[in-house]
RNA sequence: GGCCAGUUGGUGAAGUGGCUUAACACACUGCCCUUUCACGGCAGCAUUCACGAGUUCGAAUCUCGUACUGGUCACCA
């Protein structure tokens, strides 16, 4: 019995070395070379692994930003690694798009891809093409244990294999009695491999459906599977590995404790813990992220698309120019709602002070909501200083709207008095979502837009054109002057509108509309408008102030004289 | 079809057996404030937590079943 055991254990040996006949290290060579990382206690490793796929979706932006903020919650490294073991995914300039987008969304890595060409870091390399030999080599450590073995399946006939589990209703898949491979003779593997059979790398799972295993998730808690049986392929007629057994070896080399990853991974779970079982590694923490959906064309969720859905891409962000802190601040709710409400009570403070926990997570994915993000930017924008908007729409137009941008250079301190309208105050006006909106409302208090852009003049309720011209005329030439405080200008608007027959507060036009021609409001939506085009403006007074006499009267000579 | 997960308002959600006649935020509606708009204030917006049964003095909260939605079952990740 021992020499049989003995003879079987001899040949494993040799259809390993007959496999990979390019390994030169044992799996002790790189448990040394990447040690169990010294940090204290509770500290967490995780980690952002794309594939290279060109740009950063914004489900995984939330993946990456969680992945960010706990390691930095505990002391511990986040690191970013490329998964590019499928060639077909990989996109020209993938990485540097990827590496683009993080460093867009202030998400810096502890270790990892930095570039193109470079990495940092004492676990690397991180790019997963580059490890092909650390794969072959665990890969045939597991030969070696008659854990895995050589397929010479073709793909026509696992597809055969399919159809025929399909016919007889039988679970799908390379697994007990349906996998041809596994029970062939050492000796014939060897001999088809001689021969020049191309063959790839499976699994021989040790696992029986009929038991289960447990997987404590993070942000699920229990779930229970039927372990894995299904020989899984580890690496792919191209020598590179497949995701199940790239996770694994790279998870663990490269010392992650914790796995964040969308819920489509749960059910594959159990062949990653069987993988860390075999090896005798303790596997990481898993958090199963719920998927970020959206509202389809025929009105039922499904999940935001990189292709259909302009939003999932952050370059969209980029060009609406919706400042990044407030992605964050909304990528934060909802990661965890509790956020809100604590940074209501704590508004001196950052998403970077909130303590983030994975039980707080929504389980079920969450509809993006675009209109909730533009109220949060709303919000951000406002608190931002006149100073700090101008240089955030600098560089905004700098890419996006060049003319405007000459403007903003032209004459610095003409822009922050504008931009500082109603800012910077217990209060701020919050009319701007992101600063592509700025243009948009508030052109009219440049010159130079004034001049060029096509106007229309909405005077609401007085449309007779010898009033506005009255009320124009008589304000510019009896009333109106630049050195008046907001308190003098406004009794000075008052005593416009009694003088021309409208009422000059509110309570007494609507005791009795019908003893005036209209009220106050009438009047300075006329006078907004003449100067302005638009009804709806921040407040006038600081308008006047800010356009100063010399626009101002240019403005009405040109349209009224 | 097998396996797994999810299901609280228009949206994100709080809630882990009684304090819930279900927080909070966004959106929406109305009113107030007001030189317009925005801001701000007030009020309204789920008689009910997918449905059914059970456990219990008591259930959105525990159990079971059903339905629906999503995921997964590749030499993709």
């Amino acid at each position: 019995m021992n020499i049989i055991k003995l003879v079987i254990f001899m040949t494993n040996k040799e259809l390993a070395d007959i496999m990979f006949p390019n390994v030169k290290h044992d799996i002790e060579y790189y448990e040394n070379l990447y040690p169990e990382r010294n940090l204290k206690e509770g500290a967490v490793v995780s980690r952002f692994a794309p594939s290279p796929t060109g740009f950063v979706h914004m489900g995984s932006l939330l993946a990456a930003f969680i992945e960010r903020k706990v390691p930095k919650q505990t002391g511990g490294v986040f690191f970013l690694r490329i998964e590019d073991t499928d060639g077909k995914r990989t996109v020209e300039n993938g990485i540097g798009g990827i590496i683009a987008d993080l460093k867009a969304f202030h998400i810096d890595i502890d270790e990892g891809v930095i570039s193109e060409t470079e990495s940092k870091g004492e676990y690397g390399p991180y790019i997963q093409s580059e490890r092909k030999e650390i794969y072959e080599t665990y890969a045939k450590y597991l030969v070696e244990q008659g854990l895995a073995y050589p397929c010479f399946c073709t793909p026509e006939e696992i597809e055969e294999i399919r159809s025929v589990q399909e016919k007889k209703k039988d679970r799908i898949g390379y697994y007990g009695r349906w996998a041809k491979c596994k029970y062939l003779s050492n000796e014939e593997r060897i001999e088809r491999i001689k021969n020049g059979e191309k063959f790839i790398v499976r699994l021989n799972s040790p696992g029986n459906f009929d038991n289960k295993v447990v997987l404590n998730d993070l942000v699920r808690g229990r779930i229970e599977m039927p372990e894995n049986d299904m020989d899984i392929v580890l690496i792919k007629s191209d020598g590179l590995p497949l995701y199940h057994f790239a996770h694994v070896i790279d998870d663990h080399l490269m010392r992650t404790t914790h796995v964040l990853r969308g819920e489509e991974w749960i059910p594959s779970t159990p062949c990653h813990l069987q993988l860390f079982k075999i090896f005798g590694w303790k596997a990481p923490k898993y958090a199963h992220l719920g998927l970020v959906m959206k509202i389809g064309e025929d009105g039922a969720r499904r999940k935001l698309s990189k292709r259909k859905d302009p939003e999932a891409a952050v370059s969209f962000y980029h060009e609406k120019g919706i400042p990044v802190e407030a992605v964050k601040y909304y990528l934060m709710t909802i990661a965890n709602s509790n956020f809100e409400a604590w940074w209501d009570q704590n508004k001196d403070k950052t998403y970077d002070d909130f303590t983030f926990d994975f039980k707080k997570m929504s389980l079920s994915g969450s509809l993006f909501d675009l209109e909730k993000l533009l109220n949060i930017s709303k919000n951000y924008i406002s608190t931002m200083k006149a100073e700090e908007l101008y240089d955030e729409l600098v560089t905004y137009t700098e890419e996006f709207d060049s003319e405007f941008h000459q403007i903003l250079k032209n004459d610095k301190d003409y822009a922050l008095k504008v931009l500082n309208i109603e800012r910077e105050k217990k209060k701020p006006r919050k009319d701007y979502a992101m600063y592509s909106d700025i243009r948009k409302y508030s052109w009219y208090m440049f010159d130079e837009l004034f001049e060029k852009e096509e106007k229309t003049y909405d005077f609401q309720n007085i449309n007779d054109k010898d009033e506005i011209k009255n009320i124009v005329n008589e304000y510019f030439t009896n009333y109106y002057d630049e050195n008046d405080d907001h308190e003098t200008w406004f009794n000075k608007m008052k005593e416009l509108a009694k003088k021309l027959g409208y009422a000059d507060n509110m309570k007494d036009y609507k005791e009795n509309p019908d003893n005036y021609k209209g009220n106050i409001t009438d009047i300075a939506t006329v006078i907004r408008v003449a100067i302005t085009t638009q009804a709806q403006t921040p407040d006038l007074y600081e308008i006047l102030q800010v356009l100063g006499k010399d626009s101002i009267l240019k403005r009405i000579e040109k349209e009224y004289y």
